[in-house]
DNA sequence: AGCCGCTTGTGAACGCAGGCACAAAGTCGT
DNA sequence: ACGACTTTGTGCCTGCGTTCACAAGCGGCT
């Protein structure tokens, strides 16, 4: 199963190698990609949201700490997360933004478009359709499919819906790279088989399923219930907490009260 | 005005000073709730739901072998979530289903009833208000909230819309939990606000934005174009290591075959 | 030109989560 | 009733990710 792809000695150590002159074209910054703390990437997409906002309101350039303040993370773990990418600060002044966009963006891969396929068009697939952020941000929407044959040919987002017997072929003939599943959780893993024959590499889930996938296919899971769950375990040890601190020394935490934050 | 305490922000808790028997009977069982990793949180929410499956299947009994393989977890990494909760299995039959679920859903705090809030009826909104997931997992929705005029008093999903102007005082009075923000990131941090004055605890948010919110309120972020860049992270990589394979030994690694999994 | 202060980049320590492997414990068969 | 088998619960170890702290590097000021 697996990820033996990480030729022999894996995870030791980023052994150093760093900035070298060894080479410092294209292969060297793509085999460096493959060390990247998976958490880093998801920092890395916040990080390039920031920096757009920046660039739009005409920022050049930008310090760690500033960059750090703005995204919610730590300034140390920032640097740490942009010296994955590279070297591209200048030491005393900070982050040219716009070179620090061009770089995430190629490291997350942004410079090739990479075609989306939206499977299951009820209301969430209706929403994603619709999500404005996808083709602004380099993804646009290749297909869209559903079962329902009333939905057959209707644009939504301005894209004809397609019948998921087709997944496969137009996948494969629009070199879909995303598939994005918002089905009911009954035909989520069907759906997926068909994706994957059509050779999708990655996918987004959001039915409440756990799919399985060949090992060279990536899943993601975005699960509703589950983060509301994960909420609500925090309202219970908030209420148990203060519950606590009732019993040792009678004050009370605010719980009630009106802070506004920011 | 930033969070008090400081700059750490919600992200990182440190439980520090982890409790041990200071009292043992049912605050024990909630003191211990604390120590839960969240990481093993989310996987919990997981098995509740494979559990609830078994359960409606006539399933009474399972072991932690066939509990991790329908959740897509390691069975050791299974038990020792598990053993956060408590010790409910039997050495050499397994774990009870039905006991298992009421457990796992006294720690999640999924005993008292959640209400919810969904803040900007868009298509997502939309999708949020409809999804039959939420109520029937017990976080009614109690509340719904858009600036448009021509929304309002429209019924979404059976509830009628409000104006966000009205949300601190229908919160309060509603007595609800969790807020949900479904809105363009530009008023997402002003709805925020005045959900947590309205005694919101915890906020689901969907706007790409980073939220400030002070220390007590405990914010959950789903950032769909965070998850589709990173998506597109892997695409790139897998791209290069399949380069460097072909660069190195000449053979192609399985990109476009039909591998269908499971 | 040289020094000073600021900010980056990173080595090193730390803490947490994951995985292994085994003892404890309970059941089933004889 | 007893032994063998099965499965849980957990101590320990490993490895990853985060944080700290500081040396290196660069610009600006005198």
């Amino acid at each position: 199963m697996a990820a033996q792809r990480d030729q022999g000695h894996n995870g030791d150590q980023p052994p150093a190698a760093v900035t070298d002159v060894s080479a410092r074209d294209v292969p060297a910054a793509r085999e460096r990609a493959r060390a990247i703390p998976e958490a880093a990437v998801a920092r890395l997409a916040v990080y390039l949201r920031v920096l757009s906002g920046m660039a739009e309101e005409g920022v050049s350039t930008i310090s760690s700490e500033e960059l750090a303040a703005a995204a919610g993370v730590n300034s140390a773990k920032l640097r740490k997360d942009l010296s994955y990418v590279g070297s591209y600060g200048t030491r005393g002044v900070g982050y040219d933004v716009d070179v620090l966009i061009s770089e995430i963006e190629r490291i997350l891969g942004l410079t090739r478009k990479h075609s989306v396929a939206v499977v299951g068009i009820g209301n969430l697939g209706h929403a994603l359709a619709n999500y404005g952020g996808f083709p602004s941000r380099g993804f646009p929407v290749a297909a869209l499919f559903d079962v329902d044959s009333d939905l057959m040919g209707v644009p939504v987002g301005g894209i004809p819906v397609e019948h998921i017997d087709d997944i496969e072929a137009i996948c494969r003939e629009r070199e879909v790279n995303i598939g994005v599943i918002a089905t009911p959780p009954s035909v989520a893993q069907d759906v997926c088989d068909r994706l994957v024959s059509g050779g999708v590499q990655c996918i987004l889930n959001f039915a409440p399923v756990v799919l399985g996938v060949p090992d060279h296919v990536e899943v993601r899971k975005v699960d509703l219930a589950v983060e509301m769950q994960i909420l609500s375990f925090h309202v219970a040890r908030r209420a148990d907490e203060a519950l606590a601190e009732v019993t040792v020394d009678g004050t009370r935490p605010g719980v009630g009260e009106a802070v506004v934050g920011r």
